[in-house]
DNA sequence: CCGACATATACTCAAACTGAGTAAAAGGGA
DNA sequence: TCCCTTTTACTCAGTTTGAGTATATGTCGG
């Protein structure tokens, strides 16, 4: 075997919600996401990733999946000679548990994509990033045609639905574009912040990822206090979906998968009736397999 | 930072689908998977990893994707002062362009799990597994209860049904359990066939990732040859899913999912009835987004 | 040449799920 | 007391999904 040695180091996308609103820790007054060398102490990556964040932010996390291993050269111009593999990690953070989340080091996910919200309809924002990527995609005279649909598809336009799964991909498509500040493109209002290296794009990987887990597993309860009204859980999974969802329904999908339980207590803090309080039913995860299946399957 | 540096290793899970069995390319007699180092001039790890497998193997490979990054201690004794970070990949290669599929290196799926192919029905080594589990759950009296659900969850005893998707769990479980010779127990005809190492835990990651993904994403089509009946398509899904369909099902899902079209063409390979041969709309990849939304959306 | 056989293709039907809308209940505050 | 707000409960049509049945079109044996 080759002997070619690298640097290892561990990423974290750290996110909590607190009031509705997605949050990701940050170091560099917002302009990084917190990272650490992997050492030889560590048992393993996940260990060492738990470690050093328990040292580091004080915040015990609960839920951490990897997300993803890059080693791209380029990425640090004065170490040419090593490579840097980075492996980054989700980790989701209780809100309870995370008094500081409001605090310095805390920024909300649509600083950094004033996109990505629509929660209260399409952003005005994204008119703009249309109109530069439909410019863009005119400019190349033969692959115009490849160019526009991907921008229909990935923005929602031209009859397509806006598909909030896409969150890397349109990330992917303004990068390749330049129009955000790490590709050359200016950081205003439109395009957003943006941060050191890649790790807005590691953010997007992380909002994707989550926008498509809970879907299908139950880690938004990761994310909540022990007791919590019905309300509360449907405004948490809209702040990270960035989408309004029906009320009646997502009562409805709630309950019929008896993920939680009443505790008893009621909550009378939003003005008008109150709210039921409930609390995660941690046992589920054991009685069901909960998963997709659209197959077609049959039975002998 | 600290400058602890590490090995990087690149492991590919190769698949094909040859004569409807699931194959992955081995080394070593079918006892490890092929692996790599990470060079420095590799443009990024998936760059390097499709360099060296069409140096090694020649076999052009279509769909890539990366499975998992480990780096356990302890996983090569005679090396402890450095370690090895290994960077999992699948690999999906067309059946046409693989003519040695059937040849030494590849090996079916289900020969290092044979508990997994339920398209005939539950295998009859899964019986002799439940057995074993079960015991294994018995005889801790504090975990019992806890331990006794995870496996009738796992394969689908006690009212469960099986999951297809559970591959990973299942090697696991186990693992855990002692059951698998690379935790000490034997390799028979119910255990299956081990790997070097935690080859044969990739491959089942590699599984469980695949059929998922086949699910929500047209990656099947990486498998096929240019043109092939509906039959063939279906019996390929069956494959990777070791499960049987519900033949007119699969064509309802198939066509009105718009994926595929006619050639023209017919084929009388099967001895009945002559079937249409279609080949795959490349083009769906762009017009459709192609995702699952299980969220109860609203419109405002 | 004909009929059994095998597979492909087409259609039907009920149950479950999904998106969307409406109505009643239970608090706080003017 | 009445209005406002939010929670909770119910309804309904359109679609999707699991499952079963029927017909078409070849090959092969006699």
């Amino acid at each position: 075997m080759n002997d070619a040695l690298a640097h290892a180091e561990l990423i974290a996308v750290l996110t909590a919600v607190t009031n509705d609103e997605p949050r990701v820790m940050t170091v560099s007054k917002g302009e990084a996401l917190p990272s650490g060398p992997f050492e030889l102490e560590h048992r393993s990556l996940q260990a060492g990733l738990r470690e050093w964040v328990n040292e580091q932010t004080g915040h015990p996390l609960g839920y951490l999946e990897q997300l993803y291993t890059f080693a791209d050269r380029d990425r640090s111009p004065h170490d040419r000679a090593r490579r840097t593999i980075s492996i980054s990690y989700l980790g989701l953070v209780r809100e309870q548990a995370a008094p500081g989340a409001g605090a310095p080091g805390w920024h909300g996910w649509y600083e950094y994509f004033p996109w990505e919200d629509h929660r209260e309809g399409r952003p005005p924002a994204l008119a703009s990033i249309a109109e530069a990527l439909n410019a863009w995609a005119a400019s190349d005279v033969s692959r115009r045609e490849h160019r526009q649909k991907r921008v229909d598809l990935s923005l929602g336009l031209n009859g397509a639905a806006w598909n909030e799964e896409l969150a890397l991909q349109r990330f992917e498509l303004m990068y390749e574009a330049g129009l955000v500040a790490e590709a050359g493109g200016v950081s205003d209002r439109v395009t957003g912040r943006p941060m050191f290296a890649d790790h807005r794009r590691m953010l997007a990987t992380a909002i994707t990822r989550l926008r498509a887990k809970i879907k299908y597993r139950p880690v938004v309860f990761e994310l909540m206090p022990a007791s919590f009204t019905l309300s509360h859980l449907q405004h948490t999974v809209e702040a990270l979906a960035g989408l309004g969802l029906h009320k009646p329904n997502f009562r409805r999908l709630i309950d019929q998968q008896e993920l939680i339980e009443e505790t008893g207590e009621m909550s009378s803090e939003t003005g008008g009736r109150p709210a039921k309080l409930y609390r995660y039913r941690r046992a589920i995860l054991e009685e069901h397999a909960l998963s997709s299946a659209r197959l077609p399957l049959s039975r002998n």
